[in-house]
DNA sequence: CGATCTGCTGCAAAAAATGCAGCGGGTAAG
DNA sequence: CTTACCCGCTGCATTTTTTGCAGCAGATCG
């Protein structure tokens, strides 16, 4: 689209956050870009970006006319798949950001849409759930799945699904037994635990804020494959959500058992999209993929 | 702005369905414009206009992206208009679609706002409510006033007032000393009505259907106006909305009076924008100044 | 204090947009 | 059916705009 192409390069100084580097990106000369700003600020009469020693930073003009850049960059992209829908062939590119506790579970849903769709693109992000958030702020996703997150202002939900936590364990721990395990039984063991930054700790820990007991991880990491590795090699617990499980199971030897929903609060992962935009014609029909899917296996709202 | 000149012609072109035409009220020659179409087919892969013998039409792959061009246009405007404001002062256009009657109400209060930003200009256009409603939808105004309006799927209220039709008649009529008459004593007078485009009308009808009596009037006219002056030049009856009538008396011997509610429905008026649309900063301030003064002179809902 | 960034400018080359004249095709009136 | 007219479209020369190269002044950092 050519009379795109200064929008295009606004957004990339935006990015980028400096005139050279965002022509380097771009592959053209510093020059170039360099005139087109000048172009555009003379046409609005009024600078967007500050001149800092080290680069260009937008200034509350710019803010507001990223926005609308942005929205129109991505609205134009959602004009020419329903053009292209018109003449039969659905294509188009969906940007997921997500938080690692679901990354397992999406590639089936993807091959599923795909092969009805062939000519639409995915790119996956791993994303904590403020990053997330974010990519939905500056157009960088399409869609947010997060398990608990902060909410925004700028997020809006488009589903929710209810987790319960689940004690990932050897198939010979002596718990493995038990359909349903209580929480201070797996206290008894070893354990270990994602970091801070997670929901599922989040949620054991607000379970344990009124008793006496506390987590005492012997391992803890950022990583729930490495975590569940290390249950298995170790025979001690881990923790995670069923959506976080793969299908088919994990590992050979590892078991999930759930905790009694009277010790752990269950928490919920929020699908959502940037408020009052409206989706791309591809990610809206995954949008609704997905929710028929978890409606289907799991307790939603 | 440089960078939309491409979509202002393609919306002259669909608005003036053919390309020479369309270059004469831009000022430049059918060639460039025919060149930029055609560039733009290039770029989106497929025809945007049919051609037939007397000019060009959008097809439906064109339907959708004037939508999105004339969404871009207005929403740059608004950003523009955002960011003069940053900077203190406040421009912008507003452009009103607005039934006859209403038009004596709106002077005063564009008076009111232009004393307040005077660097905001005004276009006014009458319009009857279908045409009112087609403005909104084609980008050609901001805002609506209608008297009882056909609802559209894409007509955005943003308040109604109820309005009660009276009887217009000269300051020596019989009935004129009655603060309240009843529609029957009317009748039995010469009356002037307006056509049944008109509201006014349409209420005055739709009170006599079950009814043995019937609107006979000896001078119809589309013109309010034209009709206020023949009611007092030839001592008869017309009707109007209390809104219609200006301040301080339409015509030196004329006065109003209510029309009894039992024997003609009370309508309403509605304001309302395109639905889903953002509207420029001067236009949603001037919908609230005309909220605030419109709730303390009627009965609004 | 030099090295290294940054955004910005003069000038010439490259690219794009524009205008002119004219072609072919269709509609509408004579 | 013919004629006149209006339409969109194209080849070519001209004008306008955009781009790239080389280099400048200013600020930061080691």
């Amino acid at each position: 689209m050519r009379h795109m192409t200064t929008l295009l390069y606004i957004d990339a100084v935006a990015r980028a956050g400096s005139i050279r580097k965002a022509a380097e990106t771009l592959s053209i000369t510093s020059t170039a870009l360099n005139r087109r700003l000048l172009a555009i600020e003379e046409d609005l009469g009024v600078p967007i970006f500050e001149r800092l020693a080290r680069g260009v930073r937008l200034n509350s003009a710019g803010e507001l006319l990223i926005h609308h850049i942005r929205n129109q960059i991505s609205d134009m992209d959602r004009v020419r798949s329903q053009i292209a829908d018109l003449a039969g062939e659905r294509r188009g590119h969906i940007t997921i950001a997500c938080s690692q506790a679901l990354l397992p579970y999406l590639p089936q849903q993807i091959a599923a849409y795909r092969r009805e769709h062939p000519g639409v693109t995915f790119a996956v992000f791993r994303r904590d759930r403020e990053a997330a958030e974010q990519a939905l702020v500056d157009h960088t996703a399409d869609l947010a799945l997060v398990f608990e997150p902060i909410r925004l202002a700028e997020f809006q939900t488009l589903l929710t699904v209810r987790q319960h936590v689940h004690a990932m364990l050897s198939r010979d721990h002596p718990l493995a037994a038990r359909p349903v395990v209580r929480l201070r039984e797996c206290l008894d063991y070893p354990i270990a635990l994602p970091t801070r930054a997670y929901g599922v700790r989040h949620l054991m820990e607000a379970a344990l804020v009124d008793s006496a007991m506390s987590l005492n991880p012997v391992v803890e990491s950022d990583s729930f494959e490495f975590l569940g590795h290390q249950a298995i090699a170790e025979g001690i617990i881990s923790f995670q959500i069923p959506i976080g499980l793969p299908p088919g199971g994990i590992l050979p030897n590892m078991v999930s058992r759930q905790i009694d929903a009277r010790d752990v609060p269950s928490g919920l992962i929020y699908m959502g999209q940037l408020r009052g935009r409206t989706l791309p014609v591809a990610a809206a029909r995954f949008a609704d993929l997905l929710q028929k899917d978890l409606e289907t296996k799991y307790e939603c709202q």
